[in-house]
DNA sequence: TCGTCTTCGTTCAGGCTGTGAAAGAAGGCG
DNA sequence: CGCCTTCTTTCACAGCCTGAACGAAGACGA
């Protein structure tokens, strides 16, 4: 039951001129003449639309190659320099803010160490604002050319403008973090749950890339999903979709943290896995799992083959084009045993769902969470580009 | 990576065309000035636009009401007898077909047996296409006035014009039963997998009516599950989305009909639940479970168990608004043991999503499917009504 | 050097679209 | 009969995309 919404002429302008962004973002130097072509829009229509975006700014010229010996084309881009995104990867031990171009090249970042078990909303908060300030000013940009701030998250984002976050492993429940953020700038705001930053961040730069039907899975301390329908990240009703890592795979079985038995992280997880092995860690946890990788232990097969029943079950249940794995454990897991893992799959699915999945690993590293955060922000631009730029007030 | 397309002017009038006919078809008989507050159009739109579809007669007048002193409304609404559309429900074990008007009455309703292990592509595609030939006649209709024809059917529908079947439990694998029919009709055809057309059903006239966020979850002799997001069916790259009934609750655990291990369908589909009570059917299923659910078996409890931890795994995952219980086997659970359900789900779920879920029985009978068929040709009605109607040549 | 050819880019008239304002229609009421 | 209220239609207008005509820019040969 779409119901489709009423749309005026304006709407036209405005989506079109997302076309043509996009097209040009995507498929980089680009001549009016190649335009017409992938956005199926007139030769007419390019002409106005792109002098509009050249007038703006927004799009800067990128040379001429010369055509089978007629007028050269003049190629197009996206002005890398228009604006820049602050990306914010804040998570159970530290805080990282980045800050990158549109071209999503980082320009600067700083990093603050959040001490175990002393994650005060307010002192969070003034890490990441005291973070933007220092990205901003040590790559020389200012405030008035930040297009936004992205904030990947652990635990669920409710929707809303407040940013209200719920995080059990943090103590957080109902933590306005976008309000809080509020009060200290005045620049664009999106906060989502990492996992879905760094979903975002595969699906557009990484391995999910042109990916339209796609799961991407996060395996670390925590185990999530990040679901992508139709291009676009899928977020439920309450913007909770993706709690992969508390699925049963296990009726009644291993105790999990979030209170109940059987859940998916209660076996793949990195404290799981390490517990199962009868690991005693030392807290450095990627020394641990190295270890355990190097040995024989039969704990490894097990985790594949639990890991390969949750994916089956992301497989049967959304049928995805692409399964992406990401996050540490998941980098290093695939490293080694994702044949392994492709087969532990392949055993638990339907095949005809599993003939359409292709799972290969994530591309991108630790940094993803920031990347896909500050591609919030570049998503948002590139549908809607400002004419009117909003002015921060700081 | 939302690909935006490109858009014309003559997009906003179709878009909004659609608009309105929504409109007008879910709130039934409106007033052009009603319209104009529901659709957000002027009122110069909405009487042009009205007066094009008054003159195709898709839409009707419907008396009027008075206002208060000035001139009476006139009332409009979707005309329920400009097109037909039929549906198939194409089961195991039997063959209906149904021609609905536009506001889904059924006029007319045929069905075929068949008998078990007898499922000839070729005598299933003449029981449907003499079965459009019947109700057609019973009711007199011609075939000019028949908008589409739905077909639900049990296994996987591939995508593409073929209507490619692969139906393990009816030994279909790749039978191209939409080319089959296209041999002997030339109406519209939509064939889609069975629980989709049920969910679709749900979705637009039962009890999801309203949710765009929603899963529809079909138990009966298999199980499976509509996924609904912004109010569209979820179909995944290759329209297999929706196994729910094979995604692993219990990892190694009971064998499956699918050929694997732990499945949710091999808990609590029919067949299970009655092999796991110790049942020795005679071949009603029906009285069998109406018996077992009379009893104290505790099997009944553990089937409840089950069907919470398949359904808290939707929750988490899908985060969905509106979870409906539909299916003959989810009629008569969810009739006495729907609270328990709810708890058992509530056991195995995180709290925020479970709390914006709402978990509810289905409303529509055992037609459903072939009414879901039928909508699908409806939706597309309603998208895109046609000004220049297809012939027929039958 | 000049004219021609090829290809790329821009301009312009024209047809659609939705919209606001004004006009028209239809009934109630004194 | 005239006025009032409310619903509906009409009309001039601005915005949009498009095809076709036109202009621009280099290659190339005479």
């Amino acid at each position: 039951m779409a119901r489709p919404e009423r749309r005026t002429v304006r709407d036209i302008r405005r989506g079109n001129r997302a076309v043509l962004l996009h097209t040009l973002y995507f498929s980089g130097p680009t001549s009016r003449n190649d335009l017409t072509a992938r956005t199926g829009l007139s030769a007419a229509t390019v002409s106005t639309m792109t002098a509009g975006l050249l007038a703006e700014n927004i799009v800067v010229e990128a040379g001429q190659v010369e055509s089978d010996g007629g007028r050269p084309r003049v190629l197009l881009r996206v002005n890398p320099e228009y604006g820049f995104a602050v990306g914010v990867d804040m998570a159970e031990t530290h805080v990282r803010v980045g800050l990158f171009d549109l071209e999503m090249t980082e320009r600067a970042k700083v990093d603050y160490v959040l001490r175990p078990a002393r994650h005060d909303p307010e002192l969070v908060a003034r890490h990441i604002l005291s973070g933007v300030e220092v990205v901003l000013s040590d790559a020389g940009v200012s405030p008035e050319q930040v297009l936004g701030v992205g904030v990947g998250v652990p635990g669920i984002v409710e929707p809303g403008p407040d940013g209200v976050i719920h995080a059990k492993t943090f103590g957080w429940d109902g933590v306005p973090l976008g309000a809080l953020l509020r009060r200290g700038t005045s620049l664009p705001l999106y906060v989502d749950n990492g996992a879905k930053t760094l979903g975002q961040a595969e699906l557009w730069f990484g391995s999910g890339r042109g990916s339209s039907e796609a799961v991407i899975v996060l395996l670390g301390v925590g185990v999530g999903a990040t679901i992508v329908a139709d291009g676009t990240t899928f977020r439920g009703v309450s913007s909770s979709a993706g709690e992969w890592g508390h699925t049963k795979i296990v009726a009644d079985g291993r105790p999990c943290r979030c209170g109940g038995r059987g859940c998916l992280e209660a076996y793949v997880g990195i404290e799981a896995i390490l517990d199962r092995a009868g690991v005693a860690s030392q807290g450095d946890w990627e020394e641990d799992l190295d270890r355990l990788l190097a040995s024989e232990s039969p704990v490894i097969q097990e985790t594949v083959s639990y890991l390969g029943v949750g994916l089956a079950n992301l497989v049967n249940l959304i049928n995805p084009e692409k399964i992406v794995i990401g996050g540490w454990v998941g980098a290093r897991l695939g490293e080694r045993l994702l044949p392994g893992i492709r087969r532990a799959t392949a055993a638990n699915s339907l095949a005809e769902p599993y003939a359409a999945t292709s799972i290969v690993l994530g591309r991108l590293g630790p940094d993803a969470v920031a990347l896909g955060a500050a591609t919030l922000v570049l998503e948002e631009f590139l549908n809607a580009p400002q004419v009117a730029r909003i002015t921060a007030a700081g």
